[in-house]
DNA sequence: CTCTCAATAATGTATAGACATTATCGTGAG
DNA sequence: CTCACGATAATGTCTATACATTATTGAGAG
């Protein structure tokens, strides 16, 4: 075999014209049959090329009209949001888990909304997470008892919620919302942060089939954390 | 033809038995060889089935060994940083462009940090986006106009750094920075917002092929302005 | 018991051909 | 001139086969 992948050599070459602007979105590219005859290959491995850029959203076909570049690409940028124990591991510090409170109700009217539930027992949970023995990051994380029965028995004070969930209960979809918020006293209190002092908030929902499994909202200090995102490529 | 696509139908069961939990991380699926015999189809189809998943980062392959569900990966998320000026179309409001100034000089030590360049000239903007004539964003632009001299011509008063950049240079590489900060005195008169007030930042480094061509940090006011990222399909 | 090395079982890539699907284009009827 | 519709050119999918690559396994040598 040639020693990098034919359909790679065809992939890379299109995204080079692509992406030096020889190729100009909306540009319509060599019918696969053509490009089968310029590389010598077979149709399938021009095909195989061609998928890999339609999967990064470079090339958009239209049967009987050709394939076409892209219209101008929004940036879209793939975003890890790692568990926190593992974050804090890879600044090399030493990760503790503080359990503040865990409370198990009736949904209220605010975890009935969250969880998009009509109602039944949720578990609530607060933890504080440190690093180095400092506060890391604040963790409010709901989870909704009719869909995970199990966490009714899961030790918190041992493994983050986070972790837990991970790594016990499968989910088909999550959503996350980030924003800029002030610290309220309670969790300026916790973070050892002034009051009013800007903090990065991540929400994140998560879908089990349409059923939504847990809500969690981390809060870091604003002046010590950031997330980084990647191109997607 | 089928109305669905075989290697659609396989890719969809397979993910369904991982999502479901049914087939753990780790576990090895059947040999594309197997698989083939189930769904009475050649190779060639289960094996794009599993292309698909692979692409996913729900499997991993390795040859000799066979196909296994890939380690729970952290949550990855798709965000999709838009430009400005069509978030705010997207809102149903009126944007309007407002260039507060616009300086070309020799990079200087945070230019080039920055930019990582050795030197040479770059374009530094500065502009207040505004929806419905309320601040709606501040942003920062600096434009390496050694990468990208044609900047030095276009009229950023009509159209925004961020959507000239997009329609007229090409890159193949951004990095983006998300973090919450304080309103500077700056920052809080120009977004008409309280000094010190949480703000959402954005910052965005754009290369192409290796040369960074610009930077750009947009700050918006933390109580109107969230990012949404959804699962990564 | 351990090491080496060849057989093997799995994935990785590619081919040539077939038929399906679909939007476009041109032509002919009105 | 317009519209309908069939021919056509493109992509979409699939098959059967072949050979490449690679890590594991197991057998044999030491």
């Amino acid at each position: 075999m040639t020693r990098v992948a034919i359909h790679d050599r065809i992939r890379r070459e299109i995204e080079d014209r692509i992406m030096s602007g020889a190729w100009e979105a909306g540009h319509r590219l060599p019918p696969e049959h053509a490009l089968m005859a310029e590389y010598g290959c077979s149709r399938m491995t021009v095909h195989k090329a061609i998928d890999g850029l339609v999967d990064r959203g470079l090339i958009e076909r239209r049967k009987r009209a050709g394939s076409f570049v892209a219209a101008p690409k929004v940036h879209r940028a793939a975003l890890e949001i790692p568990d926190v124990a593992s974050e804090v591991a890879a600044q090399g510090k030493e990760y503790r888990l503080g359990l503040i409170s865990r409370i198990e109700r009736e949904a209220d009217q605010r975890d009935r909304e969250l969880l998009e539930i009509a109602g039944g027992p949720v578990l609530a949970l607060h933890c504080l997470h440190r690093a180095d023995g400092k506060p890391f990051a604040l963790e409010e994380r709901l989870i909704s008892l009719v869909a995970v029965p199990a966490a009714r028995d899961a030790d918190f004070a041992q493994q983050s919620p986070g972790a837990w969930l991970l790594a016990h209960v499968p989910w088909t979809d999550a959503r996350h919302r980030i924003s800029a918020i002030a610290a309220t006293r309670t969790i300026a209190d916790r973070l050892a942060v002034p009051q009013g002092s800007p903090c990065l908030s991540v929400e994140r929902w998560t879908w089990r089939n349409d059923a939504r499994i847990t809500y969690a909202r981390q809060v870091y200090p604003g002046d010590r954390h950031a997330l980084v995102a990647s191109f997607l490529a």
